[in-house]
DNA sequence: CGCCGAGTTGAACTGAATCAAGAAACGTGG
DNA sequence: CCACGTTTCTTGATTCAGTTCAACTCGGCG
């Protein structure tokens, strides 16, 4: 639990009592596997600090669905577009493995974000580095191949390729599991 | 600039004093069209809202740029990464017609972060609103065809057709000028 | 053991890239 | 206001990466 506030404070000076007062509203909840976190057509209600696990998110579809984005232990996650908005999130929240988070819900980081110096500093640069992400993913999107993104995926997060079934991988480079299939064994 | 106010007043009330405090830092200029407001390597300084024109956003290529972003009257547009981390930008901002801004620094802006009370929301909201237009581009890019793309941006911005140069629409839907103007001739 | 989902491989197809050339529009200087 | 050069747009031919459909393998699990 003291991740998060060193997580905080990486970016944000953090009083005792401010900590005390947002790490009271955190709730540790355990997941199996494979275990739906939000549906689509629901509300986010929480944002979610990841102990140990890995998550996805995804638009399900008939035949393959469309993974579009992961994330780790030692993140924040969160349909987070519905999350500050309030309105149906129109993707799923999932574990890919056994997972462990702290969770707050809305309503209480409204709270926080109320009745601490930092809250609104924090939730300002929570929303800043969630855009600076997708910044970086819509210009890996429209910059490289397919391949390209498989390749940084790799260097990046190497743990990442073992742990993830390579369909969810495939969808979000943005290709078919067949095609990363093959491109997997041609670069081997 | 009374535009100004009321696009943070749909999100956050203002007081008289905070917007005073505000819009005493905010400069207006006029720009010629096909200016550059910030090259690549340069640290956003500005965040500027369009009171006229359009802007487009831009990784330079030897061949073709790669457009990735457009901005329009009544918005607000920044390099946002370069801004608020301060660092050099990856791309470059430029004029598409003849535009003016109100623009705010940096450092003002930090200021009113810390002065005024409304302040830390509008940069939360801000940068909400920034991620969730970027949520939307990137389910764009997995999710739609080019096609589906060029159709939807006709349908969202039917004037952004005729304003904007081909090449540029192009480059922001994904696909090389000629695959669109190919696009353009099946479906008409 | 038998089943099922995940991954691999093959063949035919397709949307878009690339290379290339010509037509239209645009801006600038005379 | 026209003439010229430059840029943008269009169109054609070829190539290529990735899709689709289909069959087969492998590993785990009831």
């Amino acid at each position: 639990m003291h991740q998060i506030r060193s997580y905080f404070e990486k970016t944000v000076k953090m009083s005792d009592s401010d900590w005390e007062f947002f790490s009271s509203k955190l709730k540790r909840t355990e997941y199996k596997k494979r275990t739906a976190l939000l549906r689509v057509g629901e509300v986010e209600s929480h944002l979610n600090f990841i102990e140990t696990g890995s998550i996805r998110m995804f638009i399900p579809k008939e035949e393959n669905d469309l993974t579009f984005a992961f994330s780790f232990s030692g993140q924040f996650m969160s349909a987070y577009d519905s999350f500050i908005t309030q309105t149906p999130s129109n993707y799923q929240t999932e574990t890919i493995t056994d997972t462990v988070l702290w969770s707050i819900t809305f309503d209480d980081l409204q709270d926080i974000y109320r009745n601490t110096d930092c809250g609104q500093i924090i939730g300002r640069k929570t929303a800043e580095s969630l855009f600076l992400l997708k910044v970086k993913r819509e210009q890996s999107l429209l910059n490289e191949s397919a391949e390209d993104r498989y390749l940084n995926l790799f260097t990046e997060q190497p743990h990442l390729i073992k742990e993830i079934p390579l369909k969810f991988l495939a969808s979000y480079i943005g290709i078919t599991p067949q095609a990363l299939s093959r491109i997997r064994k041609r670069i081997s």
